[in-house]
DNA sequence: AATCATCTTCAAAGCGCTTTGGATACCGAA
DNA sequence: TTCGGTATCCAAAGCGCTTTGAAGATGATT
């Protein structure tokens, strides 16, 4: 059924129909609501392709979704971000165009999203350092939202992230609150924003307590349980054994968790360790008491907010970038404790 | 840049143009090669509405992502999966489009893609019992593919599915082998068809010894780390205590490792645990040496044939309905040994 | 009765592409 | 010379929708 076909069987012109569907005023309450009523007794939904050549706009959002050409590693946190996403998409009627690709081709990727007319905006997964796609996506003049930031960036742009630097801070604070010295850091690939801004964080704790931080005690990659579990299971038999961990996620926590036990060491208690916790839903940090002591904050509440930010930048086009910080939470689970005394 | 400016560049018809860049045999090999170095330098891209509009294809597929309404969880297998089919799209020049809806809409979704014309085929995740999306794809005449199956479905319909029964079926014998007579099982959700198949193939294994399967000791619901963990604790602190277990992921099979650890007792020696292992990029069961005894088949793997096969469909759509069985190997790893003797 | 403003409806153009159904030019064969 | 065939190219229609510009109908106003 389409638009014909429905004005035909009304005895109406198309545009008459059109107008009557998409609210416009010029049109007699009593046509409209025959109209409304015929369209929903043959299902008719207008053709989005039609549509949107007409309008000009695409209806519909694209995300790129990197893949990491040295690990294959797609971000674990990305479907959690996306059903955030998909939730205000859907509420706005926008659809949602997902691109793999792996990160070489990437750039080609939003030059051509551009060039087909695919979308009306973007939203940009794992800034990097300095990320180049920030100043091509503003040379397309497409708008974008980054899910995150990038430190080195002329160019303005809009974003939505966590406070990554205070996070760390704070969690680096309390394990120094509780005794501890040696902290090791389990970090993220730092060719990512975020993971530099957490080393930070991590560093600027100690620096407040006149500590130096050791680099044999800061580590980072590709952000697995096995990184988390080789990590801890080489520091714990080096020379300078930690009494504390911070990693960035709560899937490295679990790796460390691995090689804490498999050492004989108990958590919270020979032993401390604090995540950050992206609070994914198939992967929750216990229920009642958390099990890990950690920075929280939800990826999918991320991901609802970037995507608000992006519709009302393509609705509201004249206006500036926009930006919106998420604090997360400390909570206190039963992966932290008092420094061992030194032995 | 669109084909009128482009053509009038050249001085040719937007007809020759067009029949140029889409490989027509009726042109001119010197204008094609003038025509495509014009497109290459003006980087001219065809507007992907205008031309589905013209062609009557969306050179899309859609994804229906559907939220469990009940505990709002992403299926962490998700990820995965799309990266797989992504790849697949990618190389044949497909979109993918994707919708995150409640499951109670998710019939009006489909009927809503079909009737907007936005995609040539779908992807069907996470099949149920008799599932009735399969008869209402079927009815509404789209190509599709339905990842995994749906027992006790009449229509006809293409899928590419593991062989669950038959994975867990092995995974049960060989804890039978090992002298396991109290296996646990910790399933995923039984309105999903996996978690049936599966089970069936517990049981099964069970059967050929003569061996009935104790209701109490078979627990489903969303595969997360907390279920697992759960379901271990109260298990091992009931009567009938199970001397191993058999889980449907590995994010609760990490689950049961921490209620074992928090019980003293060592994976592998005083309990076992074998699991169904996805091989998740982000969430791989160790390096080497596998973390657990597993039952391994890649969902990737599925998203790419799962996308190839839905091409397959649409590109030739006289043809019946095609089916891919999966076989999951069994590879073990540290989790599993002899049944310790009767205390 | 004539005029005007207000409602309500419509025909047709246009979005950017593909494709049908010719045109035109050129060639060798009759 | 004429004709049929082939190789190239083009104008225009059409995909399903929105939107512009205009027209008809209605009722109030003069």
């Amino acid at each position: 059924m389409n638009l014909k076909e429905l004005s035909q069987k009304l005895g109406l012109s198309q545009t008459t129909v059109s107008r009557a569907l998409n609210g416009y005023p010029e049109v007699n309450e009593a046509t409209r609501s025959r109209v409304l009523e015929a369209a929903r007794r043959y299902h008719y939904r207008p053709n989005t392709r039609a549509k949107s050549l007409a309008t000009g706009r695409a209806m519909a959002i694209g995300h790129i979704i990197p893949i990491s050409t040295r690990h294959e590693i797609v971000n674990p946190v990305f479907a959690d971000f996306i059903a955030g996403a998909g939730e205000a998409y859907a509420a706005a009627g926008y659809d949602m165009l997902l691109s793999v690709v792996s990160d070489a081709e990437e750039a080609r990727a939003y030059a051509e999203l551009r060039a087909k007319g695919s979308v009306d905006g973007i939203i940009v997964h794992g800034p990097r350092l300095s990320d180049p796609r920030i100043p091509l996506l503003s040379d397309l003049g497409l708008p974008f939202v980054v899910h995150g930031r990038a430190t080195g960036t002329k160019t303005p742009y809009s974003w939505v992230d966590v406070n990554n630097r205070r996070a760390f801070q704070r969690a680096t604070e309390l394990l120094l609150d509780l005794g501890h010295r040696r902290i090791a850091l389990v970090n993220g690939l730092e060719t990512m924003d975020f993971a530099v801004r957490r080393r930070q964080g991590h560093v600027d704790a100690l620096a407040a307590r006149g500590l130096w931080p050791d680099p044999a005690l800061m580590r980072s990659d590709e952000m697995t349980e096995a990184f988390g579990y080789r990590t801890a299971r080489e520091l714990l038999r080096g020379p300078a054994r930690p009494t504390a961990f911070l990693t960035s996620s709560l899937i490295s926590a679990i790796g460390v968790r691995r090689a804490l036990e498999e050492a004989g060491l108990r958590m919270g208690r020979d032993i401390s360790v604090v995540t950050h916790d992206d609070v994914l839903s198939y992967l929750r940090n216990g229920e009642e008491v958390p099990i890990f002591t950690a920075t929280r904050s939800s990826v999918r509440e991320a991901g609802r907010r970037a995507a608000a930010m992006l519709i009302g930048l393509i609705e509201e086009p004249g206006a500036g970038p926009r930006h919106e910080l998420l604090e997360a939470e400390l909570v206190l689970g039963g992966s932290t404790g008092p420094a061992p005394q030194e032995g």
